[in-house]
DNA sequence: CCTACCGATCGGTAGG
DNA sequence: CCTACCGATCGGTAGG
């Protein structure tokens, strides 16, 4: 069940040459101290929410005073931009490299949903994870100008989900209409940045585990499913 | 797989005598205005996030002039607990009452199971539901001592769903472990309130049929296992 | 990037 | 429940 590649490494904080697109009329990039702003925006918009976490709160953490966060970026609007910006980036950057590692695309489709779960619960819940939980909730306060420009890298994020899904689906493993099933699965996900707490509790390769065993079924021989069954009623 | 009990009614808005507790120092009683005012308060916390729904707008859209809400409410934060603790009750007796129906006790778990998972996507997204996404989407706006009261009422909520999801565990219909197994359930549930448009796309019917599907394995003899995994794969 | 500041908004209140 | 209001906070800006 557990897959043979390899994961990317987390890069959320790490340059990416072409990672961002280039400067747009709302904001500057000179230099690190516009990193540690989105950081420290990262981290307030995640724990008070977009519209009770203040400038001056985000300004503070970034060691600097009121008024300069808006040296950096035009409006409040455009800081939140940048950070689910950022954020859906990376996501999609890091999803992207796991299905292109040496070996994905051979593997049975349960080996990659693994890989493609696996992935999500790091960009999630792993270290410098507060860009995407920032996204995915907090999309109601983004103007739909912005929303929108946003919904092309989630669709292209959710897209990398399809076929493994279409393929599981075939094979009997997932008997959900799949594009239901893709809600419901990413929801699961999504959902564990309520809950999941690092420090107790249990690892992410567990909530890895428990995902798929909640998700799919094995798919096998009669002799197999027979004995999985009786396995799993003895528990 | 449907179960052959009747839902209980929806009344979220209806008057439940003994539904909210005896007035706290924090709110008044004084008629219908002030359950108006919740309806509001709940729908633009809901629509704006607590911290961007302003005490003005809930006003308005009750009818009231800006300063009226506060001779209601103490508070508005004492606003948000009350949407909160209004949702968390209704959603508690609707599934108490769902799992009291005669016949319930007697079905397979799957068919409980079934009956919780109905329930609770008509509690987040049927009518009148605005209170239940309230408290999901808006708990950390909740100071830390209410936050703490509503706490057991969500602890009585989700103990309803361990004994059925443990009886499905030991019968080998649930694979993943069961506490984790709840939290990526109601999970997957609760994110729908992201996504769901009742206007469009599938019924709440369809979506407890996807999420069961997606959830549970079925479980008999090793002829049904077979049958049902040959009709499947052919899909 | 800091200093000093403004205009608007917002939660909340007194008094009726 | 309305009227009239206050004090604080907040996003944002000018000028350096």
């Amino acid at each position: 069940m557990k897959p043979d590649v390899a994961l990317p490494p987390s890069d959320t904080t790490a340059k990416r040459p072409r990672g961002r697109p280039r400067k747009t009329v709302d904001e500057r990039d000179d230099g690190n101290r516009r990193q540690e702003l989105l950081l420290s925006a990262a981290k307030l918009f995640r724990r008070k929410g977009f519209a009770a976490a203040t400038t001056r709160d985000i300004a503070t953490a970034a060691g600097m005073q009121s008024g300069s966060p808006f040296y950096h970026f035009k409006s409040k609007d455009a800081l939140l931009y940048a950070v689910m910006e950022e954020g859906m980036r990376s996501a999609l950057d890091r999803l992207l490299a796991a299905t292109q590692m040496p070996g994905y695309a051979s593997q049975p489709a349960a080996a990659q949903l693994r890989v493609l779960v696996t992935v999500h619960f790091d960009v999630l819940l792993g270290p410098g994870s507060d860009f995407v939980p920032v996204m995915l909730y907090e999309a109601r306060s983004l103007p739909p100008r912005q929303h929108k420009t946003l919904g092309q890298l989630i669709a292209e994020y959710e897209a990398l989900w399809l076929p493994v899904l279409n393929a599981l689906h075939a094979s009997g493993e997932l008997r959900a209409p799949v594009r239901l099933a893709r809600l419901l699965i990413l929801g699961a996900l999504n959902w564990s940045v309520q809950w999941f707490d690092a420090k107790k509790g249990a690892s992410l390769q567990e909530l890895s585990d428990a995902a798929m065993d909640l998700f799919l079924r094995p798919c096998g021989t009669d002799q197999e499913l027979r004995s999985n069954f009786a396995r799993s009623s003895s528990n």
